[in-house]
DNA sequence: AGAAGGACCAGTGGTCCGTA
DNA sequence: AGAAGGACCAGTGGTCCGTA
């Protein structure tokens, strides 16, 4: 909060970069509607205030797109959804420059401040549940670009909703923690865009259970070899 | 929670030495009076649960004591103190490698979950409040044991409380910290015993104000530098 | 039916202040 | 007066579920 009071005309000129970047998302249906309620109402200055209330219009759903592709529509793309998750990187580094300039404790994740600031500097776009339910996805992207892609190339041919695609994103991450012991939180914290998000419970709960399935199958096999030879 | 059902064992086994410690730190008041009161109510077997909720007694308070000296009469020393940072260390190592166990989150600083597990394991010695208040004083004690030992020599010699010689532990470490660029955190986060605790709020203040006052010197330093040559 | 996100909730970091 | 620690509180991580 007294970070956001002494930088207010800093975030003042993100937050027109936040509009802007919102504007070309969603097809500024909110801006053209809110820029014709003010045009109509020209003659009553005082409701001006109230209009800041109006409320905005949700972001478009996401669709399954290939990479490089824009979607179509009242749609957003997947390309777009992971340049959120830059955005998010973006504010986490600025709370962090102002934290440490005013000798404040300093997040190291993207927390509850950091979507706080996000959205005062404009960026309506971001919040924590939506981050948090694709950051799965994201970490696929950022591990495994390839297998990424070739997922999206997939379930894009076959017509599947984001939902579907969503749950596909979990075996990949389950393969690529199998390689390193399991252990899907060193992972994260290895790489730089990813070190920053919370390792979602689901997913630490999958790669957990494939350890155990895996351990009591290599047990039994060297068991087994123990007992042949 | 689940963690304490799943490892009722291995805390029962810690449970003892955490008693066994207390006992020896606190003179093993509350045992002796427990254990009075247990006798004399031989015949009365049913109230033996009622025991349980008995009030027990506050630890003794600390006194400064010379390095290597036990405190005598109703009092604790210094290494006890410490001693208890040490012991808050072993039960977050015991968390962590449960945690890792049953895949779930693994904490890197002494939180709420391990400041409850230490009393499920018998540790009433230890409790949130008491061990954040001295953090800093640790954190001198682990970062210059010369200076820490002099300054408790000291204020034992001139016969000043607990309190006094706490509030003098700040100026070493802000001086510590103005040799690491005021980075308390990293300070902190670089040595292994350290790195497991909060910084202080207060701590933390006096490093950014040291800051503060230091730059603006040596701006003018390096101004006065400037126009003179 | 599929999806976005306001809003809630259990448990956190932080420390005050009633207690001994 | 000096000190230990129960207990409170604002703001967190996590995600459900009323909404569109």
């Amino acid at each position: 909060r007294r970070i956001q009071d002494h930088h207010q005309l800093r975030i003042d000129s993100l937050s027109q970069e936040g509009v802007q970047q919102h504007k070309e998302a969603v097809g500024s249906t909110w801006d053209v509607r809110k820029r014709m309620r003010s045009r109509s109402k020209m003659m009553s200055d005082e409701e001006e205030e109230e209009e800041e209330e109006e409320e905005r219009q949700r972001e478009h759903p996401f669709i399954v797109t290939e990479p490089g592709e824009v979607a179509r529509g009242k749609k957003n793309g997947l390309d777009y959804l992971f340049h959120l998750y830059e955005q998010c990187r973006d504010f986490l580094i600025q709370v962090q420059h102002i934290a440490k300039e005013h000798g404040q404790k300093c997040p190291t994740k993207v927390t509850n401040q950091v979507f706080r600031f996000a959205k005062k500097a404009g960026a309506h776009c971001i919040n924590k549940p939506k981050m948090r339910h694709y950051v799965h996805c994201y970490a696929l992207h950022c591990l495994d670009k390839d297998t990424s892609n070739q997922l999206r190339r997939q379930f894009k041919e076959t017509g599947q909703n984001v939902g579907a695609w969503r749950q596909a994103c979990y075996n990949p991450l389950v393969a690529i923690a199998a390689l390193h012991h399991h252990d899907i939180d060193s992972i994260f914290n290895s790489h730089p865009c990813l070190s920053i998000w919370y390792v979602p419970t689901k997913l630490r709960q999958l790669c957990h259970a494939h350890r155990n399935n895996s351990a009591s199958t290599s047990t039994s096999t060297s068991t087994h070899h123990h007992l042949l030879f």
